[in-house]
DNA sequence: GCTTTCCCGACTGTTTTCGTCGAGTATAGC
DNA sequence: GCTATACTCGACGAAAACAGTCGGGAAAGC
């Protein structure tokens, strides 16, 4: 199985979006910004999960990401596979061809069990829980105002597409190199 | 967690070894030769397993590899862990430091959780356990004829360290591309 | 028409993996 | 001793995978 960052950033970058989409869609930007994931990668991400169905999405201001169905039907297992696409741990890929013909080798059935296992588990764990946690630990979700726009006077900061603070290797706070 | 070919070719080995240590120890060179695995590659893993003590060594003529212990108290997770070094899926390394202080990120204990079914299972499957497949199986053993030294007449392919065959992808039998 | 936001594909730099090579050491048998 | 067998070690290199970037575009709202 493949487990990269890209998996930890679609799961990390799922659970914000899921605290959040009551106000709304919730833009790519603000989940940058948050999670410090580089805008960039996240709409490369997001184009995949969308493409699997996993959020849907809104263009235009005030657009952004929604879930594309209940956060109690979308397992960990569903966003891993969205982002890394292949979930197998054998070398064949489940073909069972190691060898020549229709023989498999000596330890596809073990790579085969230890797939199972692995899928097996992450789809037993649903978004929804993951946010249940996440609450029960006190996470603060700011909630927004719902201000269609505010009288702008602030300057507010405008969240550029080039180099997020630099996404070294933090996932949601003080960013520190590897 | 890591789980490369690396891993996958040590196991393999590793059967291959427990199912022939009987007749003493087994030479790297019989086994690149059956598993079509590089010899070279194979010294390289074996070293590893001899540091974490699963195989002893015997050098000179007649020697080669025994395993370390029994093959019913060897696990598939001791082996992988010695040539695969980290089995970790956790993105901090169990550090729990993906935050600045002492804060885990949102995610670290589903990953730590996933980490423990797999080392669970990885550790629950003994090498003895994986010969018994294999055996019954009807896996063919020649039970080599113990002989010291025949009297040298047919000109017995020497094993050189050059170029397995070329160990495409094949883990027991016909090779081919991938 | 202007801004916001998603959308897409190609691209590049780094890291990891796979596998090789060369030189060396211990042991056994003659 | 000499030689052949085998393991031992470290460095090296090509290739693949990964992480992340970039530029241009297209819908939506105002
Ligand atoms: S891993 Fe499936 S046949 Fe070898
Ligand atoms: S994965 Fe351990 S703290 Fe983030």
């Amino acid at each position: 199985m493949r487990l990269t960052t890209k998996g930890r950033f679609a799961v990390t970058a799922m659970i914000d979006l899921a605290l959040r989409q009551n106000n709304g869609p919730v833009t790519l930007a603000a989940i940058s910004q948050r999670q410090q994931i580089s805008l960039s990668y996240l709409e490369q991400l997001f184009g995949k999960l969308r493409r699997h169905e996993l959020v849907e999405s809104t263009r235009g201001p005030g657009g952004g990401y929604t879930l594309g169905r209940k956060a109690s039907e979308i397992t960990v297992a569903d966003i891993i596979v969205s982002v890394d696409e292949p979930i197998d741990a054998t070398q064949c890929g489940g073909k069972e061809n190691c060898l020549g013909e229709g023989h498999r080798c000596m330890t596809h059935e073990l790579w085969a069990a230890l797939n199972t296992k692995m899928v097996d588990f992450l789809d037993s764990v649903s978004l929804q829980s993951l946010v249940d946690d996440q609450l029960a630990k006190g996470v603060v979700v700011e909630n927004a105002p719902m201000i269609k726009r505010a009288i702008s006077s602030a300057p507010v900061v405008k969240p550029i597409r080039v180099n997020a603070p630099n996404s070294v290797f933090a996932l949601g706070g003080v960013a520190f190199s590897k």
